[in-house]
RNA sequence: GCCUCCAUAGCUCAGCUGGAUAGAGCACCGGUUUUCUAAACCGUAGGUCACAGGUUCGAAUCCUGUUGGGGGUACCA
């Protein structure tokens, strides 16, 4: 539509004798109550003309369709100058951009963008959260493919720290080597079970704890039972709190009580009181968790062995997962291999003056200035916290690809670390920091609240890809369409409307938006669904192949376009525009609304014209025929963007 | 406390850098199949765009404040 702006700017100048900027002409599409197809907002330009607006809107209107050969008309409503193109533009634009070949094809651009996304832990099987982050983040990876880019697809795998401990230490205690194979579990499930089962025994235990107190209390001094007292205090409070990282100072708090009183009495008459208790809490499996965590890091090969055996399992899990939901990745990282990167960053940052060291050693820098705090980069011990990682592993990742932007896919919890990951980066001068975004999406929340794996509240990947699968199953055979089916298609085909379903159900919400996802409602399969794009895609195919079509140009002598093809015109050819602002946006959503919009003017269309198939005038039954075939392939390529497949026939 | 995100129909969501009478789907009610797939189409009804100010020719959209909700907040990732 750069013609019309051009046009009315040239307009400004001639009528009115002022030089006026592009962005001062407002274009948009005409309303449907309106005769035309583009509109100019005409109360910008009433400060050139200095005329009324409706007087503005006549000259312009009147020089446009003078001067422009494609307006052929206008009318003024209020502010809004309507402008009628003529027939002709839209059967050019039709036959000479979205009919030929090279309409869907990507046109490079030369740059390269990373998208991380997925990053599991290796402690617990997928849940609807994890879901919506891969198909979130591999439809980005395809919409950028889509707008030019090269894309590398990036899974960092967080498999070791004090988490994944857990789900080994319960194991070994208490798993009487139970396998994927001997359990029938997914190996990831087995795991997950494991991490669940630690949790549990945790709270058990350290309920003993504290009744044991309670029982040897009595005979403790005064001053054994303040302290303790207080600590016990502590501890039952985190466990009320049910909050990990409570729990985890409370019982910190605990040991180094435990541990004073140790030292103090441990030549006192009275110390055998508590020696029982002593040792329940150093047999903890609290304790237990943190050595074998040392043990991991020190390369104890009993340790390693069995965490190697475990990720094992999950990872053959995680495998069935990602290729059911139809995502992969060009490239892993594993923080096993990643957690002690980022020393040389913090050491570059001391020396540029970025970061101090506090007395105690620990380093730091000061974010006060940009409205943020001040942020630990480096423990006193010399070990790494996560940012000090994610420094390190941002600088790996450049180092290995180079790449002009790098998108991560995490969700908005971590928003926070991300503005100061960045913020650092570029304090550090990296010239790439500037390339960085953090694509941050909502959680997905229950009806009952969040989701929490270490009380089994949630939704599991697998369980719900499978029973979308089933209920496309259901529907599909209540419609009784797939009678003439084999059984291998049947089953394809379930797949793909069920995972259609899923998939779109989560990607059509814009991504920062929290998503509540209701389980005994099962998930719509009608109105502004996959299934229902998906469903028009065929319902075109089908067409498409009983009319037997060839491509060929129609003949436009005596076509006159209805109003519903004319809009389809409009529509279709937005489609690059669409993924370029969809892109820009890193918002599959955006293309997902579109979608629906060409399934629903498709479905109008078809009803409102007669059966295309049996019209005898030739040259509009091309013309509908190439309409149907560009909507079909627009809904194929933009459902491929969005991870969903269309079926030829369902 | 501070920072940040969100609030649009009963429910789930669109509404782009401010533009005409705020749009869909689901659910509800009514209609459409001797004609290319009814997972469709057409229609009725449903709104103080959380609230209050401000900016402007014009505000769901921008600014300020209030309320309600989510998340974060220095050695968990």
């Amino acid at each position: 539509m750069n013609f019309i702006i051009a046009g009315a700017v040239e307009a400004v100048k001639e009528l009115y004798g002022q030089e006026i900027a592009e962005n001062v002409i407002n274009i948009q599409e005409t309303r449907k109550e309106f005769e035309g197809q583009v509109t100019i907002v005409v109360f910008p330009i009433v400060r050139f003309s200095k005329k009324s607006p409706e007087e503005t809107a006549n000259d312009i209107g009147s020089f446009l369709q003078q001067n422009v050969a494609e307006v052929t008309g206008f009318n003024v409503v209020k502010g809004f100058l309507n402008l009628v193109i003529a027939e002709s533009y839209w059967i050019d634009l039709f036959n000479n951009t979205l009919l030929q070949p090279d309409f869907l094809s990507i046109k490079p651009r030369g740059e390269k963008v990373m998208v991380e996304y997925s990053s599991p832990n290796t402690n617990k099987p997928l849940h609807l959260g994890h879901v919506r982050n891969n198909l979130l983040g591999y439809s980005v990876s395809e919409l950028l493919k889509a707008d030019g880019y090269e894309v590398i697809k990036v899974n960092l795998v967080n498999d070791r720290g004090i988490h994944i401990c857990k789900s080994m230490l319960a194991w070994q205690n208490w798993g009487n080597g139970e396998t994927p194979e001997s359990s029938g579990l997914k190996g990831d499930h087995l795991v997950g079970k494991y991490y669940v089962l630690y949790d549990k025994k945790e709270k058990e235990e350290l309920q003993n704890i504290i009744s044991t107190y309670h029982e040897i209390g009595t005979t403790l001094s005064q001053f054994q039972k303040d302290k303790f007292g207080g600590a016990i205090g502590v501890l039952q409070t985190a466990l009320d709190q049910n909050d990990p990282q409570a729990l985890k100072r409370g019982f910190d708090i605990f040991a180094s009580t435990v541990q004073n009183i140790i030292n103090r009495f441990q030549s006192e008459e009275n110390f055998d009181n508590i020696q029982e208790f002593v040792t329940l809490v150093n047999n903890s499996s609290f304790v237990s968790v943190a050595k074998m965590l040392q043990q991991w890091e020190q390369g104890d090969t009993e340790v390693v062995g069995l965490w190697e055996k475990m990720n094992g399992w999950v990872y053959e899990g995680f495998d069935v997962t990602y290729k059911k939901l139809g995502v992969d990745f060009d490239k892993y990282y594993y923080e096993s291999n990643t957690y002690l990167l980022g020393k040389d960053t913090v050491e570059e940052g001391l020396a540029k003056g970025v970061f101090f060291k506090k007395e105690d050693g620990s380093v730091w820098i000061d974010l006060t200035a940009d409205g943020l705090d001040q942020k630990l980069v480096l423990r006193a011990d010399g070990t790494s916290v996560y940012i000090t990682q994610d420094l390190g592993t941002a600088q790996m990742k450049y180092d290995d690809f180079g790449m002009d932007k790098s998108i991560y896919v995490v969700g908005n919890e971590q928003d926070y670390h991300f503005k100061v990951l960045f913020l650092i980066l570029e304090k550090l001068g990296k010239s790439w920091a500037k390339g960085l975004y953090h694509l941050s999406y909502g959680m997905v929340d229950l009806p009952s609240g969040k989701m929490k794996s270490r009380e089994g509240t949630v939704v599991d990947a697998d369980d719900l890809v499978n029973e979308m699968v089933e209920t496309a199953k259901q529907k599909t055979e209540e419609l009784g369409k797939t009678n003439d089916f084999s059984e291998a298609d049947k089953e394809d085909l379930y797949t793909t409307i069920g995972l259609g379903a899923l998939k779109y159900f989560l990607l059509k919400v814009e991504p920062k938006k929290r998503l509540l996802f209701d389980p005994a409602e099962s998930i719509d399969f009608q109105g502004n669904t996959g299934p229902f794009i998906q469903y028009t895609h065929a319902r075109i195919k089908s067409l498409l192949s009983r009319a037997d079509y060839h491509y060929a140009v129609a003949d436009y002598s005596n076509i006159k376009l209805t109003p519903t093809e004319l809009e389809m015109v409009m529509l279709l050819a937005k489609y690059p525009t669409e993924i370029s602002e969809a892109a820009k946006a890193y918002s599959p959503a955006f293309i997902a609304n579109y979608l629906y919009e060409v399934a629903k003017l498709f479905n109008k269309f078809y009803h409102e014209t007669p059966p295309i198939i049996k019209e005898e005038d030739t040259a509009a039954k091309q013309h509908r025929l190439n309409l149907c075939k560009i909507a079909a392939d627009v809904i194929k390529s933009g459902m491929g963007i969005l991870g969903i497949k269309v079926p030829e026939r369902m």
